[in-house]
RNA sequence: CGGGGCAUAGCGCAGCUUGGCUAGCGUGCCUGGUUUGGGACCAGGAGGCCGGGGGUUCGAAUCCCUCUGCCCCGACCA
């Protein structure tokens, strides 16, 4: 049986701030004795911490299942080769933890397993009888990230679940993909978190299809997400889909002229010197993505979204800005000159949608202290592709239905993708139609980052005093306090009450510190318990007790006799959902 | 990867500039007593390779070099 005293539990609380912890979140469990560093990223659980990683983990799994999901453990090192195959040991980069064995043969930690998933596919499933199949494990997860950081909100090390979906065609993909979708809200409603599902960037598992981010709603949350306040439409900025905004701008007034403008570096600098909107300039930035070289403009009041960038180049590039070395040798001039026209044939240049909307321009003119004006990008610039790849601002219009979109930080806490064929393709996962023709499964693989919610859950459910768990989640769901440990009819009654709740089946923890009421009161607020029972001398007399829920912080008297069912009937209330 | 900061008792910190006697404070921990409904009080006590290595010096927590770890910020918008 666990063991459900506080004497006896492993549960060390400071009472100060540790310095190193920046979040709430992170302040929080490291206070109440949840978890302890290890290493930068890296965290031992503690007995409650794991409890609730435990409660966590459950809810998890109940929801996997009702989907018909099948918990599997697959292994955490994993072979180079497989990565290999799909092309991923290379386009992964930096932050895929790489290991050699004594031999020099090469691994990695998985940061996922859609290589292990996709290999054990490959040699089991022959025929479409066989299909669908949803499998899944909740393992450890590595990425060698490159700044771990708000404890177990960006660790190297962290809990996942990942299910993978294998289907005979599309219509069963989307099927698998709309479960899990389904399952990851029943997930986050059950927990009592206030989330919301956006659309997203495949990012490194790629895929062809849709993928959703689900966000837990957090002002520290690092993901920027932007939602539409009359319709359904919700996105991370990354992927938000700009429309064009038009705007007012005047015809050139003449043809293009070469203006000098000295020690203009930035577009700020342009706009003050040529006191012009910056909505009038272009901003040429010049690209290196793996060896090609490639020239982007955006308006300038706007940012390149990268990862638009990205994808537009097919994906799977190293897009850095080139260096000021290689813009000098490439165009002659310095960064803050760069400009589109007159470039060499061979450079691309890629425009976003707005550019060639514009009717005149303000652009460099490669050529140190010189922009050109009066430029029309539409006739006169050379541009090869246009593309949606700027950033998403506040305010702009919801491209669903145009009303002004709102924006917010969000916890990504889980994920589902459409992955299509990429991987069954890459790994040669097929199997029989009916028609005994070879196909190749239409995988999807869907995330839930279980200790990241964990964290989530503190960063929305928490006051001045300590953690507010949602009962689904807390480590127990109640405390029971005997203020005095001398008076020896408030210790027998709080034992009483304790074997009681656990006949009950109540997950209860009782505080026989022989520790003033104050400390085990703050203790308790801290740990966050969702239900406080309090037995003192005084009301004990009269036959009462007094319960306490964290949340509210009310208090109520009752009889000793009925606390029990009352302690239960809170509780089964707060599993409902 | 770039920049900055920190490393002294379990936790939070002072001392370092200007080298020097037994390295301090708060909290926590142990013992005894008094207390006992929101982190009590008194008395006594334990606990430190001052992050590692090297150097300067009669003498280093303190100055110099180096390594490691941790934290924060930034990562290029022409």
């Amino acid at each position: 049986m666990d063991n459900m005293r506080v004497s006896q539990l492993f549960n060390p609380t400071l009472r100060e701030v540790p310095a190193e912890a920046e979040v709430i979140s992170h302040q929080l469990m490291v206070r109440a004795g949840l978890i302890r560093k290890t290493a930068s990223g890296l965290y031992t659980y503690l007995p409650l911490g794991l409890r609730i990683l435990k409660k966590m983990e459950a809810i998890v799994r109940a929801e996997m299942e009702a989907k018909g999901g099948q918990e599997i453990l697959m292994p955490i090192l994993q072979p180079a080769e497989l990565w290999k195959e799909s092309g991923r040991w290379e386009a992964y980069g930096a932050e895929l933890m790489r290991i050699k064995d004594r031999h020099n043969r090469e691994f990695c930690l998985g940061p996922t397993h859609e290589e292990i998933i996709t290999d054990l596919i490959r040699g089991e499933i022959r025929s479409y009888k066989q299909l669908p199949l949803l499998l899944y494990q909740i393992q450890n997860k590595y990425r060698d990230e490159r700044r771990p950081r708000f404890g177990l909100m960006r660790g190297r090390e962290f809990v996942m679940k990942d299910l993978y979906s294998f289907d005979r065609d599309e219509t069963g993909m989307d099927e698998s993909y709309q479960k899990m979708y389904d399952a990851y809200c029943r997930i986050f409603t059950r927990c009592g978190l206030v989330y919301r599902a956006v659309e997203a960037d495949a990012g490194a598992i790629g895929g062809t299809g849709a993928t959703h981010e689900f966000m837990v709603l957090a002002n520290s949350g690092e993901n920027a997400v932007v939602y539409c306040p009359e319709c359904s439409y919700a996105a991370n900025v990354e992927k938000a889909e700009c429309h064009p905004q038009i705007i007012e701008d005047v015809s050139p007034e003449g043809p293009r002229k070469l203006v000098p403008t000295p020690n203009v570096k930035t577009i700020d600098d342009l706009v003050e010197f040529l006191a012009v909107p910056k909505t009038a300039l272009v901003k040429s930035l010049l690209y290196q993505g793996d060896e090609k070289l490639l020239l982007v403009l955006v308006r300038g009041d706007r940012e390149v979204n990268e990862i638009k960038l990205n994808n537009a180049l097919g994906g799977f590039l190293s897009l850095q800005l080139a260096s000021p070395e290689v813009i000098l040798t490439l165009l002659g001039c310095q960064p803050g000159s760069v400009g589109p026209l007159e470039v060499p044939n061979e450079l691309m240049v890629i425009a976003d949608a707005e550019v060639p909307l514009m009717k005149s321009a303000v652009c460099g003119a490669n050529k140190a202290d010189y922009h050109f004006v009066d430029a029309v990008p539409s006739t006169e610039f050379r541009i090869n592709k246009v593309f949606d790849l700027r950033m998403m601002e506040t305010g702009e219009a919801c491209p669903k239905c145009g009303a002004p979109l709102k924006d917010a930080r969000g916890i990504e806490v889980g994920q589902v993708f459409k992955l299509g064929t990429k991987y069954s393709k890459a790994l040669g996962a097929t199997y029989l139609d009916i028609n005994g023709e070879e196909k190749f499964c239409e995988m999807g693989c869907y995330g839930v980052g279980v200790s990241r919610s964990i964290a989530a859950a503190i960063e929305q459910n928490h006051d001045d005093y300590g953690i507010i768990w949602p009962m689904p989640l807390a480590p127990y769901q109640c405390i029971i306090v005997p203020v005095s440990t001398k008076d020896a009819l408030v210790v027998e009654t709080a034992v009483n009450l304790y074997l009681e709740l656990q006949r009950l089946g109540v997950e209860v923890i009782l505080d026989d510190r022989d520790e003033r009421g104050g400390v085990k009161f703050k203790d308790a607020d801290l740990v966050g318990y969702p239900i406080r029972v309090t037995l003192g001398s005084k009301t004990l007399a009269n036959g009462q007790v007094e319960l306490r829920e964290r949340k509210t912080g009310e208090t109520q008297l009752i009889l000793i006799k009925e606390v029990a069912q009352q302690v239960k009937a809170i509780i089964e209330k707060a599993l409902l959902f």
